[in-house]
DNA sequence: TAATTATTTAGACAAATATCTAAATTTTAC
DNA sequence: GTAAAATTTAGATATTTGTCTAAATAATTA
């Protein structure tokens, strides 16, 4: 989960994973989209492939990255139990 | 949202949001369940504030603090359209 | 096989973060 | 009103993080 977290802590890979959303895009296309250096959005990329947020396989030259959701079903988990275990406010105490 | 990931990705905060869920804690009481010294958890009760994940009221000479889970409405959003906006697999670029 | 292209790795550096100790603030109790 | 208790603020420091440039690796093309 850590790694998770650590992964979406930043703007950058968060619009990644955005843009992957409409489709598998390699390393050169994805870079292309943001104001920074390759060898940083390859750096980006690493951190939410370390998180299993993207997986990338190696097609010729190029490297093609896709979206892998299913790790955020633990996080989405994680996030509902607090809907479900918060008190109702009935059992609350009265102000 | 860069306020609440921010608040997310660090373990101690994630603890503090869990033991709050169980009833409101003094900053005392929070502290004291960690291995930690006392301004470093008001600073982690600090941050988990300015993300809006808790509240606290000052009672007398104690602060109580407790959870506030309408932040994590919007990232459960964000997290659930990424299962929405995926594409069916039989739209998937084949093999 | 030499040059070009796509991507990563390595190393440097500034900024952000987590933690600590010491001091300040505020409230309660004698 | 002084002392004690709860909490925060301030300031220091080590670690982590995001970014860059330069170099390395691997695949393609001429």
């Amino acid at each position: 989960m850590n790694n998770l977290f650590k992964a979406l802590n930043d703007p950058t890979r968060r619009e990644i994973l955005d843009l992957l959303r409409e489709g598998d895009l390699n390393a050169g296309e994805i870079a292309d989209r943001f104001n920074m250096t390759k060898p940083s959005i390859s750096h980006h990329l690493d951190l939410l492939r370390q998180a299993g947020l993207v997986e990338s396989v190696k097609q010729g030259q190029f490297i093609t990255y896709s979206l892998n959701t299913t790790v955020l079903d633990e996080l989405l988990a994680w996030l509902m139990s607090f809907q479900t275990t918060e008190k109702p406010a009935s059992e609350k105490t009265p102000k």
